[in-house]
RNA sequence: UGCCUGAUAGUAUAAUGGUAGUACGACGGUUUUUGGUACCGUUUGUCUAGGUUCGAAUCCUGGUCGGGCAACCA
């Protein structure tokens, strides 16, 4: 749209590569989720990154899964994880595995051994540790890192065909001992476990590391541009000496900040105490920043993209405001959703000058930023109205442009009412309000030449049906939880979920069709949840409506 | 007291030696049968000290502050 736009550090990578005649100009990035729990919107940030460069430039993108650690990873979440990357709107050129590459990461491991440029070692895990040194010093050789190429064939072999039991062996990298780098100082290629993995199952008992699957996948798919965030840039150097010495395909590293946001957590690790210690439902629990809890609670495809798109990418620590993603899903919504009635917390209103038992119909549009506002639908009137009790104030301030006693609103597509009492019960609760109406200022036909400033939504009480109807709010009460001293648990938000249980809604929403967004006027968007059932009607509250109102005492 | 990174409004992000801009937020206004939307306006910034230069957010030097690195995790 806007050719100035400004291109980010990877784009301006890739720009640059293209023009050199790197790769012939060919692109190709990979999404490399490890399958051990949900995507999050921190993924969707990479995803959109990885999927986007490649849409953007003409090339293609691998959706490979790093299942090098079979003790934590399942096929219910390779399963989500693709699920989630469909939904977000991209697809793969290649659905891969790291594991399918485990016999090629065998050969080229022992084609490391036979240059003498790794060894099978027999120490502990932590002599290992003890043995790197530390920052300031440098490690120191032992034993093991001497033996022959032939004696550490024979042991690797060994390793593969089972003889020993987890832990026993190790084998490493022989690079340098005293690199400054500490990821340099013989880095492990493979440990032993004798774990059942969910794709190979037990055809192997040793496992290769991270540093050697990773950059060896890239190289096979011949990733152009492999991509990750910053923890990883002390891996490159590793990245890079893996693929010169096995001389194969060099794939390139690049690094960017990933996303925080504030007032959640998104590390899978804590994400997986919530579910398994049931702080939340589940994964998919609306208040999660998981893909599909964002899903559940009613964000779109188009709204985390574009969410995506406005964060940027660069390589400093960020922390977004959540601000900014329901800004999104707003801006989308307002111009999806359709709009209807919902009374949340309801009092009612009689309206003494219209007759009992009497209906009226009237029309109210779908959308109304939809030139023709997408059709509309029929609303039952009565003498008898569902509003909403914040829309009442016994003493009103200035400025409030709703109801009080001497005040008059709109109800919303009917007519202006003038409030003239209500009653209380014996807590001095206001349990009924009485209005008059003002016949000739019905909606769409209004001569009454009355101006008021409130429009109020309203539900007719013998014509409403009823739903359940769930209020999100944050997760955590605090911006950064993992920063705060102690357990991050400990600053949850004990009020994320108000759960109502009997809100009032027009009887058009029995209908409302799963995975769409509705806007219940003046109270937000909301959308069917999972759970939802003819019987029992249950909307989840995506975003309240901005609230431009500060009320004042 | 090692190595690697980074530092621009409240939050993100741009300016690639030549007018510090954009978005979100906040605040104010206009319109409005949603206190929504739309539109208009206001506000706040180059971490610091030097240096190079006609000219520095940008290049150089020192400092300060943030993040990462010593898992048989990825």
């Amino acid at each position: 749209m806007s050719e100035e736009k400004s291109l980010n550090f990877l784009e301006e990578i890739v720009e640059e590569d293209i023009a050199t005649g790197k790769n012939r100009g060919r692109v190709l990035t990979r999404f490399p989720p490890e399958p051990n729990g949900y995507l999050h919107i921190g993924h969707a940030k990479s995803i959109c990154l990885n999927f986007g460069l490649a849409l953007k430039y003409g090339g293609k993108t691998n959706l490979r899964f790093d299942d090098t650690n079979p003790s934590k990873e399942e096929t219910e979440y390779v399963d989500s994880i693709k699920a989630d990357v469909k939904w977000l709107g991209f697809d793969w050129a290649n659905e891969l595995y790291a594991s399918d590459y485990f016999d090629q990461l065998y050969e080229f491991a022992v084609t490391l051994i036979k240059k003498g440029l790794a060894y099978v070692d027999d120490s502990t895990a932590e002599e290992i540790a003890a043995q790197k040194g530390t920052p300031t010093e440098p490690g120191t050789p032992n034993q093991y890192r001497s033996r022959s190429v032939e004696e550490n064939l024979g042991l690797f072999a060994d390793m593969k065909a089972g003889k020993y039991p987890d832990g026993a062996k190790v084998l490493r990298a022989k690079v340098d001992l005293a690199a400054p780098n500490m990821h340099l100082r013989d880095p492990l290629m493979y440990r032993i476990k004798h774990t059942h993995h969910h794709r190979t199952g037990d055809k192997w008992c040793i496992y290769p590391m991270y540093d050697f699957a990773h950059g060896q996948s890239d190289a096979i798919e011949e990733i152009t541009h492999s991509i990750c965030t910053l923890e990883f840039i002390p891996h490159r150097d590793l990245y890079n000496w893996f693929i010169e010495q096995l001389e194969i395909f060099p794939s390139k590293q690049y690094e960017f900040a990933r996303l925080n946001l504030n007032y959640t957590v998104m590390s899978k690790r804590k994400l997986l105490q919530l579910v398994e210690e049931k702080y939340v439902e589940d994964w998919d629990d609306p208040r999660m920043p998981t893909i599909s809890g964002l899903r559940r609670r009613g964000y779109t495809p188009a709204s985390i993209r574009d969410f995506c798109d406005r964060i940027g990418v660069a390589k400093r620590e960020n922390m977004i405001d959540v601000s900014l993603l329901e800004f999104c899903i707003r801006e989308d919504l307002n111009k999806t959703a359709w709009r209807r009635m919902a009374v949340l917390d309801p009092i009612k209103m009689i309206i003494t000058n219209y007759p009992e038992g009497q209906t009226e119909t009237m029309f109210s549009e779908n959308n109304p930023e939809v030139e023709g506002g997408e059709g509309g639908r029929e609303l039952p009137f009565s003498n008898e109205l569902w509003i909403e009790r914040e829309d009442f104030m016994e003493e009103p301030p200035k400025k409030f442009f709703r109801l009080g006693v001497g005040l008059m609103a709109r109800l919303k597509s009917a007519y202006i009412v003038k409030c003239d009492s209500f009653v209380k019960d014996a807590d001095g609760n206001v349990t009924e309000i009485y209005c008059t109406h003002i016949p000739e200022s019905k909606s769409g036909n209004d001569t009454s030449g009355i101006h008021v400033k409130g429009t109020i939504h309203w539900i007719s009480v013998p014509h409403a049906k009823t739903a359940e109807v769930r209020l999100y709010d944050r997760l955590f009460q605090v911006e950064n939880p993992s920063n705060e001293d102690g357990d991050f648990k400990e600053y949850l938000n004990p009020n994320s979920l108000q759960i109502i249980p009997k809100a009032y809604i027009e009887a058009d929403l029995a209908d409302a069709i799963s995975g769409k967004g509705y806007q219940f006027i003046r109270k937000g968007y909301f959308t069917l949840d999972k759970h939802s059932t003819a019987e029992k009607l249950v909307f989840n509250r995506t975003v309240t409506l901005k609230d431009g109102w500060v009320k004042k005492g």
